[in-house]
RNA sequence: GCGGGCGUAGCGUAGUGGUUAACGCGUCUGAUUGUGGCUCAGAAGAUCGUGGGUUCGAAUCCCACCGCUCGCCCCA
C-alpha cells in the first residue's frame, strides 16, 4: 500500500506556519480597508473561455499551464490560473459598470498553474488580487501600486523596489515592435535559441535576455520607454510624479515586459533588492484598458495587480519576521474515574460559554499524563475531577503558572472560579 | 520542456561493502498506589524512496524509475 502524498507543487500549511498566513491575511484586510477596496470572491473554477479570451490563448499561462477539464455535463472548465479575467467576468455579469466608478475590488484566491515547482513557485498558490475598474487616471495607477507598497511595509518587508514600465497603447506598440524586429533581424542567427523563439513569439522579451550571446545586441536596441506615444509618455510621467509624492521607491525599467497579452501603458513588478531570479518577484500587475472589451463588455479602463502570499511569507522569513506562539488553551480539564467524562464535558461547555478556551484530557490516562498534556498546551490552569471530587461534588482548581496552591471549589462554581483565576483573582 | 543536487523512524542527523541500522529532539509509559514543567528509566516507531543488477554479503557500488529540491524558460 503506497502512501498518498500531496500532489506535486502543492503544500500543506501546517499549524506552525499559520501565524504567517494570519498576519498576511490580516494585513490584506487592513490595507484594503485603508484604500477603500471591496472584497469579492469568485469561484475556484470558471468557464475555460474566460481565461482563453481574457489572458490570451497564446500566453504560457493558458497554453501550457492551465488546468482544463470537462465536467460530467460536458462543460469546459478551468481552475483559475490568474485573477483578473475572473473578476472582470463578475464585473460584467453583475452590471458593476453602473456602480459608482471606479469600482475597487480585491480578493485572496487560490491560483492553479501546471508548472515545474521550485522555490516560490507552486502549482497551487494564493494571490492577493486587486483590480480597479472604470478609471484611466494615472493617479489610480499610482494608488494601486501604493496598496502593494503599504502591504509589504506593514509586514516588515523592506529593501524592495518597484520596477515601473510602460507598454504604450496597442497601436503605437505594434509600430515599436516592428522597429525592434527590424533591428534584430540581421543578427537573428547569432542570437540564443531562446531569443530566436522570442523573436517570433514575444519580441519585447528579446531585451530581457540574460544569455551572453544576446548581450552585445541589447545596447543598441531601441527601448520602448524612449519611443512612447505622447499620450502614454504623459501618462507615465504622471504615474512617476504620483509615486514620488507617495514615497514609493521605484525605478524605470525599460525592459519590463509581462507575460500577459492584455496589458497596456503602466506595468510594474515589485522585486527584492537582493534577488535577481524571475520568481523573486513578489508582486506585479499593470493597466489593461482593452480587456473588458475583449470579454464582451463596453470599453472600460482598468488596472490591477497580483501578489503571491507564499512569496510574501518567504520574504518575511528572509527578513527574520517571527511570531509569538499563538495563545492557545487556557484551562485544561483533567478527569478520572467512573462518570467523570460527562462532568468534564459540562465544565468545558460552561467555560466556553464564558469565552474561555478549554480542552479535556483523554479518558483513561493518568493524572500525571493529563497534566503533562496541560503543560504542553500551555494551559494556565487545570480543573481536576476525579472519583473523590465527584463524590464530594467539587472540582480542584490548580494554577499552572506561578506558584498558587490548588484548591477545591463546588462543581457549579468551578467555571467562575477559573475565570477569576485567569483574570488574576 | 531542459539542466544540477538530494532521498536512512514524525523531525534533524550518524553509519560509505561485513552480525539484531545508531544518536538527538519529539511521542507514549513509569519513578510506591491521584498531580505538570526539571531529572531519570523504559517502550513504541525504519519494507534504509521503489525495482533490478554486481557480490559469499548492499543503507553503502552500478542502472532504471519515482519523489523532493535548486536553477533555466515563464510566472505570484
Amino acid at each position: 500500500m503506497t502512501r498518498f502524498q500531496a500532489p506535486r507543487g502543492t503544500q500543506d500549511v501546517l499549524p506552525a506556519m499559520q501565524p504567517y498566513w494570519q498576519a498576511v491575511l490580516d494585513a490584506v484586510r487592513e490595507v484594503a480597508r485603508l484604500h477603500g477596496l471591496q472584497r469579492i470572491d469568485t469561484p475556484i473554477f470558471e468557464d475555460a473561455g474566460v481565461f482563453e479570451k481574457g489572458s490570451g490563448d497564446t500566453t504560457d499561462i493558458v497554453e501550457k499551464e492551465m488546468y482544463v477539464f470537462e465536467d460530467r455535463g460536458g462543460d469546459r472548465l478551468a481552475l483559475t490560473p490568474e485573477g483578473t479575467p475572473a473578476i472582470i467576468r463578475a464585473y460584467l455579469e453583475h452590471g458593476m459598470g453602473s456602480w459608482p466608478q471606479p469600482v475597487r475590488l480585491y480578493t485572496t484566491h487560490p491560483m492553479f498553474r501546471y508548472d515545474r515547482p521550485q522555490k516560490g513557485r507552486y502549482r497551487q498558490h494564493t494571490q492577493f488580487d486587486c483590480e480597479v475598474l472604470g478609471s484611466a487616471d494615472p493617479l489610480v495607477d499610482a494608488e494601486v501600486i501604493t496598496v502593494l507598497w503599504r502591504l509589504y511595509s506593514m509586514l516588515g518587508i523592506r529593501d524592495i523596489t518597484v520596477r515601473l514600465g510602460s507598454l504604450d497603447d496597442l497601436e503605437p506598440r505594434r509600430a515599436y515592435v516592428e522597429q525592434l524586429k527590424e533591428y534584430y533581424r540581421p543578427h537573428l542567427s547569432r542570437l540564443s535559441e531562446d531569443s530566436q523563439r522570442r523573436f517570433e513569439r514575444n519580441p519585447l522579451r528579446l531585451l530581457d535576455s540574460k544569455d551572453e550571446r544576446d548581450l552585445p545586441f541589447k545596447e543598441g536596441a531601441p527601448k520602448l520607454l524612449d519611443h512612447l506615444s505622447p499620450a502614454a509618455r504623459e501618462h507615465h510621467e504622471a504615474v512617476r510624479a504620483a509615486l514620488t509624492a507617495a514615497g514609493v521607491k521605484f525605478v524605470d525599467d525599460p525592459l519590463l515586459v509581462r507575460g500577459l497579452d492584455y496589458y497596456n501603458r503602466t506595468v510594474f513588478e515589485v522585486v527584492p533588492d537582493d534577488d535577481t531570479r524571475a520568481q523573486g518577484t513578489i508582486g506585479g500587475g499593470g493597466r489593461y484598458d482593452g480587456l473588458v472589451g475583449l470579454l464582451g463588455g463596453p470599453p472600460t479602463p482598468g488596472i490591477g495587480f497580483g501578489t503571491g502570499i507564499e512569496r510574501i511569507i518567504l520574504e518575511m522569513q528572509k527578513h527574520g519576521v517571527v511570531f509569538e506562539p499563538a495563545p492557545g488553551t487556557e484551562v485544561f480539564i483533567v478527569h478520572r474515574g467512573e462518570g467523570s467524562g460527562p462532568a468534564a464535558i459540562r465544565l468545558a461547555a460552561a467555560l466556553r460559554d464564558r469565552g474561555v478556551a478549554a480542552v479535556i484530557g483523554e479518558s483513561g490516562r493518568s493524572l500525571k499524563s493529563q497534566l503533562r498534556s496541560a503543560n504542553a498546551l500551555g494551559a494556565r490552569a487545570a480543573l481536576i475531577v476525579g472519583e473523590d471530587e465527584l463524590a464530594r461534588g467539587v472540582a480542584l482548581i490548580k494554577p499552572l503558572m506561578g506558584d498558587g496552591e490548588q484548591q477545591a471549589v463546588p462543581m457549579e462554581a468551578a467555571p467562575e472560579a477559573a475565570v477569576r483565576l485567569l483574570r488574576g483573582e
